[in-house]
DNA sequence: TTGTACGCGTTATCAA
DNA sequence: TTGATAACGCGTACAA
């Protein structure tokens, strides 16, 4: 079991514990080359591993990041979630990842383990519930990244997307196909991002003059998305087209539609604030509005390695544009 | 920052630094309720936070694991690891997540660096390259199990599913279905999971005297997969049914099928050895060998952490049943 | 060029 | 019931 230590490498290469390390850390400016040869011997020989822990212990620092998610089942975060550990792996920095599922508790929970075991940054898709943590980690001048969400009055930088703007754009898209009674399906409004989505959406309606029926706004939890939509579906004037808030919420919709027996592109059609990786396979192919996921994480890995080296201490906001990728989904051949 | 020390907390309360210590640990067994007070308001004083890091080097354990991960875009991994991370939250260990890409190389890197970091046992899809590697851990008592695969002549106890019998269910269910001409598209052929399904079924077409033609066999990188479909579908005799042997080389059949503009069902029918989360979305619906994941992963972590704790030092293999689920995509309604 | 001695923040031991 | 002191394994002045 891992007992080799820079003392046994020392004692073996008849050297001082001092040399090892500088010869571990490469600062081989004032050393024989006959010493180096005995370490590295030594070190071969009885198979030493430094130990990270008590080396983080002195240098105070970790080599670890730490990641809160907000539901690991998007696809949206385990793309970023990739990036993020693409892009520190290549410092040989490790990421942990976490999955808060939208619980500010277990958000706490995570942050304050993260940060107890000295992780050097976090990288937080924020419940946005923990403000008074927040600003404590604002304050103390530790380096935090907000991903996908902003929180309102809090300073620390966030990268997300114009989830505003893009939903005006699909909104304004099935506008020009020629609906007039678009629903939209979302998870509760707690978060930021989906409250700019409805307000895009609601933007679109009023700013072409389309009816903005209350009704048409189903925002529920994934579980009661279905019912949602057979009661909607059941009305007298039924939604004619149909904007899923995200992936969860688009699955829901097929689901919906199966067992109703409805056609999407026939008897309403469909396009997605995500991006749907199997969108050209399932039929017809999906409209939907494309997050740059990849980009997005390794933007905000780039922020938080500057905040952690302190090269950059006035780090800002960065807003990604999604692209509308259209698919037949949004087409409506009702004949 | 995070400058608080126990020292800082002790001297606030006017106690010993061991005293705190033992308050922190809950060993309140000879403790006066009077200096319980005085150091719980000291803490909430200074906003002490304890340190991990120093814990950990006393106590010669991290309190995290490591996943290493044969390739994190397989649905099943990510079904696995979840499930891994759930079991160990619950006791406050964290899972620290490596993606080895299938790459022994990445996987040597990743196993020196987590040990390194001396987390307490490790999960690994191993790429089965590293044979000294894993010999090492093993003999040095170092908590691992293996997930997925087996490596040959490695006592490591591993969690995996009956790739051959499975397999052989699924032929011999398209051979019931009338299909003389199966074919199979797998990635190549460098780990006992993938040999496994090859040989499960070169043995149904054997057993029930079926053509065993070696160009029926795809195995290649999933970029190459689609042309060498369309290859062995521009010969005379294609095959009549498919199996996919995950579900990287279900979705390269499909995008296969969809620019070939021939239909699942009508054209050849198809089967995968994986859970398609979406399969009843995608027309027809798909016939598949369903993993319990989840479970593996539970019990994965359940054989870690009795390692650990060195409750159970006779580990054994664990090999899980899958379960075969028909969908329309195997039968072939060519009329 | 190499060695000595101390500190990092905690826990464990044992004495008081 | 509490406190002093020695580890844990490494990094680093400073001394030699």
């Amino acid at each position: 079991m891992e007992k080799v230590t820079m003392a046994d490498v020392a004692k073996e290469a008849g050297v001082s514990k001092s040399t090892v390390s500088q010869f571990l850390n490469k600062r081989y400016e004032y050393m024989s080359d006959d010493t180096k040869k005995k370490i590295e011997e030594a070190v071969n020989q009885l198979g030493y591993q430094p130990n990270y822990i008590a080396r983080s212990l002195k240098q105070k620092r970790t080599s670890m990041i730490g990641i809160i998610i907000a539901n690991i089942m998007h696809r949206f975060s385990t793309e970023v979630s990739r990036a993020i550990e693409d892009y520190f792996n290549e410092y040989d920095i490790h990421t942990i990842f976490c999955n808060a599922d939208n619980d500010p508790e277990k958000e706490k929970k995570y942050i304050d383990m993260l940060r107890a075991k000295q992780v050097d940054g976090l990288i937080i898709f924020p419940t946005g519930q923990n403000v008074q943590l927040y600003e404590n980690m604002l304050k103390s001048g530790y380096p935090v990244v907000f991903m996908d969400r902003k929180v309102q009055g809090i300073d620390i930088p966030a990268v997300k997307v114009n989830n505003f703007e893009s939903t005006y754009a699909i909104i304004e898209h099935l506008i020009n196909y020629g609906h007039d009674r678009i629903a939209v399906v979302t998870q509760p409004l707690t978060i930021s991002t989906r409250i700019d989505r409805i307000e895009g959406y609601k933007s679109a309606l009023k700013a072409y003059g389309k009816l903005l029926d209350p009704r048409y706004i189903i925002s529920a939890e994934v579980s009661l998305m279905g019912n949602a939509l057979k009661q909607l579906f059941a009305e007298a004037e039924p939604p004619t087209a149909l904007l899923a808030g995200n992936d969860l919420a688009f699955l829901e919709v097929l689901k919906f539609a199966k067992e109703g027996k409805l056609k999407v592109g026939r008897d309403f059609s469909l396009a997605v604030f995500d991006n749907i990786p199997f969108a050209d396979l399932v039929d017809p192919p999906v409209t939907m509005i494309a997050q740059p996921s990849y980009e997005m994480g390794k933007k905000a890995s780039d922020m938080l390695y500057k905040l952690i080296k302190k090269e950059d201490t006035a780090v800002q906001d960065v807003v990604y544009s999604c692209e509308l990728v259209v698919k037949e989904s949004s087409r409506l051949t009702r004949e």
